[in-house]
DNA sequence: TCCCAATCTAGTCGTTGTCAAGTTCGGTTT
DNA sequence: AAACCGAACTTGACAACGACTAGATTGGGA
C-alpha cells in the first residue's frame, strides 16, 4: 500500500509518475470538508477549495461524491454513527444519553448541523439510513429507562428526552444562550436536563 | 423597458407605475427569497434569482442588500419580530408559550431555520438584536410563571423550556421525527412539553 | 422648474458546479 | 510476462453565480 502526502513528495521527479492516484482521497475529502465548514459554514466551502487542499484535480472530488450533495451525505452518515456510538457508551441511562448527547453536538458541530439540515444531503442514502436508526434505536432504549420511573407514556418521555437534550445542544451551538464565560456544555446541560426526570 | 409587477403588490399597496423604480422591491425581495428556500433549502437560491422573480435587473438585490447575507439579515430580523409577536400573545403561561413557540417554527420554517444558523446572517445587525432581545425577553418572562410552581432555579427552568420547545421544533422540522401522518405539530408538542411541568 | 439622491441598469471579473472525454495506474487474467 | 480492465484522477469547457463599478433614470423636495 502505497501512502502519498503530495506536499511532501513535490520536488521529487515521482510524483508525476506516483502523484496520479492519491490512495485516501475520499476520506481526505470529508476530513477537509468538516474543516471547511467549521471554517466558513455551511455553505462557506467549494469542491474546488477541497481539491486544492487535498492537491489534486478540480474535478477529483466529484468522481467520489457525484456532486457537493454526495460530500455532505458521507458527513451525515459518518455523524450518525458517531452519535450512535458516543450513545451506546451511555448504556440506559437518560441523564448520561442526554449529556452523551450534548457532548457529542458540541465536540462535532459540522456533523451536528448537516444530520438536521433537511434537504441538504440525500437522506434515503443506504449508508445514513442505516446509521440513522441504529442511533434512533439507542435513543428510545435510552429514554425507556426515564419512562419507566414515569407515570407518562414512553413515547412522550422519549420524545420529551430528545427534544431537550437537542434543544439544549442546537441553542448552545447558535450561540443564542447567554452563559458566563467558560463554562462547558456538558456542565451547563446537566441542570437542564435534570429538570426533566425530576 | 419591462413593466414586470407582482400581482400580489400590484392590488394593495401603492406601487411606482414606473418600469425602472419597482417601488417595493426590498420588501418583494425577502418575501421571495422566503419562498425560494422554502422551495430549495437555505442555499438553494440566488441574488440574480430573485431579481429576475421581481422582474429587474440582476445586481438591483444588491443595492437594497448589499450582499446575499443582507437578505438573510433582513428573514432573521423579521423572524424575530415574528416570534417575538406570537409569544407576547401566549402572556406568561409556559405550555401556551411553548405551543406558540412551535407554532412559530412550524408555519415560519424558513425564519426559524435562518434564525438559529449561526454565521450565515449579521447577528450583530441592528435590527436583528432589537428583535432578538424583545423576543428574548418574553421568552424569560413566560418561563419565570413555570419557574413560580417549580423549585428550581429560574435560570433553569427558562433553559430547559426553551430547550424542549426549541428541540421539538428542531427535530420536527427536520422530519427526524416519525409521527402518525396527518398530525399537527402543536398536538404532538402539548403531551410532551406537558412533561416538564408535571 | 430644476436639481439631487435614491433607485435601478449594464457590463465585467474571478469563481463555482457539473459534465464529457482523455490519461494513468494497480491488480488480475491469460 | 504481456495484455488488459476498471477504478482513480486529469483536462478542458460551459453556463451560472456573487460582487463590483460606472452610468442611466426617476420622483420628490427646493
Amino acid at each position: 500500500m502505497r501512502y502519498l502526502v503530495n506536499d511532501k513528495l513535490r520536488g521529487s521527479d515521482a510524483v508525476s509518475k506516483s502523484g496520479y492516484h492519491h490512495g485516501d482521497l475520499r476520506r481526505t475529502i470529508v476530513a477537509a470538508a468538516v474543516a471547511a465548514i467549521g471554517e466558513s459554514g455551511l455553505d462557506g466551502w467549494s469542491l474546488r477549495e477541497l481539491a486544492r487542499r487535498a492537491g489534486v484535480s478540480h474535478a477529483a472530488p466529484a468522481h467520489h461524491f457525484g456532486d457537493k450533495t454526495g460530500v455532505l451525505t458521507a458527513i451525515a452518515a459518518e455523524g450518525f454513527t458517531l452519535l450512535a456510538e458516543a450513545l451506546e457508551a451511555a448504556e440506559a441511562d437518560f441523564l448520561a444519553a442526554g449529556l452523551s448527547y450534548v457532548d457529542f453536538a458540541v465536540k462535532h458541530p459540522v456533523h451536528f448541523a448537516v444530520m438536521f439540515q433537511p434537504g441538504i444531503y440525500r437522506a434515503d442514502d443506504e449508508a445514513v439510513q442505516q446509521a440513522e436508526t441504529r442511533a434512533g434505536d439507542v435513543l428510545r432504549l435510552g429514554a425507556k429507562a426515564m419512562a419507566a420511573g414515569s407515570k407518562a407514556a414512553p413515547e412522550h418521555a422519549t420524545l420529551a428526552a430528545w427534544s431537550i437534550a437537542h434543544g439544549f445542544a442546537s441553542l448552545w451551538l447558535s450561540g443564542a444562550l447567554r452563559v458566563p464565560p467558560g463554562t462547558e456544555a456538558v456542565d451547563a446541560a446537566r441542570p437542564v436536563l435534570h429538570m426533566l426526570v425530576e
